[in-house]
DNA sequence: CAGTTATTTCTGCAGAAAGAGAAATCACTG
DNA sequence: CAGTGATTTCTCTTTCTGCAGAAATAACTG
């Protein structure tokens, strides 16, 4: 293996770790990620170092993120896989699946602790103020976060190449300071 | 404590534990987001059940973050604490922290692999292609994430309000399907 | 300068998590 | 039904991380 391709999968594998995906997971997503054709599931343990079972497993982890996916090869029993090449796809599939794991269990934790707090004599106005505010600020992003979801990638990407300049092209660019026009604000 | 709040610090402990955020910080954090009045180290300390040192620790880290600052308090001198109760403010310190600390290293070493395997001819041409397409993508994201940064919180705030609808008050409007005025692409 | 309060550093412990490998089970093919 | 590949489950080991507490240091006050 060529030390670039190693360095990236090592990169890859490590930054996995701070993200709350393990290691293993993101090493073997790498590695399909620069293959050029599918590759076996043994091909990938021996090319890694790690256990076939460990690699079972992890290939079971990226199928259910749809990162990568399965691909028969002729004249070849063993199953092939390949992954995701699409970065926006890539990108989406993983905002999604870490928003259905992290973040709505939060915003429903949240809603129930308000609710508690509702009833109770024994917090404070100012406590029962804060909660509700961070409430309802967690539900506005919850509910942006979807919508930019069902975006279409071309769109977003449209979006995000205008940058903060999307905010002068839209009516409130009338703040109190007139004239800054070039998406340094 | 009013079970509300035990019950507000405990999840939002727990939450910060899966972010990546110790849970004995988010939980001070949780408790002074709550309190009325700024509050010593050792009322903390107190109030969760933890040693000294580690709230003295943590509160450290939060002042890093600036998601609390400390205050003086006539006629005591213990140092006293409260938190950032703006929202936004909040969320941009976070967004701030996280950036620097995961995303930056990210977008250097990606940019570090890309330069190794420009050099190498044991790098395939589909790999070579694939990490510039990589790399070209997490710098765009890492350009847009510090242009939003510098935006305005209102102004943030009614993007965010505008959702979806955000694209089709852009003249990138014109998509194949004409009919869709409602946020619902 | 003595006494009090805060911070900082270091060390050790405990719990959680990751990874490896063995073995059992399942699925398919000829 | 024999043989091969794949998955799944279990357990063991190892590694990490968080946290507590002790001790050293620093800052301030009367």
């Amino acid at each position: 293996m060529a030390p670039a391709v190693e360095q990236f999968v090592l990169r890859w594998g490590d930054l996995g770790g701070q993200w709350g995906v393990n290691r293993s997971v993101a090493q073997i997503h790498a590695l399909l990620y620069l293959a050029e054709r599918p590759i076996t599931a043994e091909d990938i343990a021996d090319a890694l170092g790690m256990a076939r079972s460990n690699v079972s497993n992890s290939i079971r982890e990226l199928l259910g993120w749809k990162l990568i996916r399965r691909v028969p090869v002729l004249g070849d029993r063993r199953d092939h896989y390949e992954a995701e090449t699409d970065l926006w796809q890539m990108a989406t599939r993983i905002a999604q699946g870490r928003k259905q794991r992290e973040i709505d269990p939060a915003v429903a934790a949240l809603r129930h602790v308000v609710d508690a707090a509702e009833d109770d004599p024994r917090v404070s106005r100012v406590a029962r103020d804060r909660l509700r505010a961070m409430q309802g600020f967690v539900a506005t992003l919850d509910d942006w976060y979807d919508q930019m979801l069902a975006v279409p990638p071309n769109k977003i990407m449209a979006l995000i190449k205008l940058g903060s300049r999307v905010v002068n092209l839209l009516s409130f660019g009338r703040g109190k300071k007139g004239a800054d026009k070039d998406g340094k604000d």
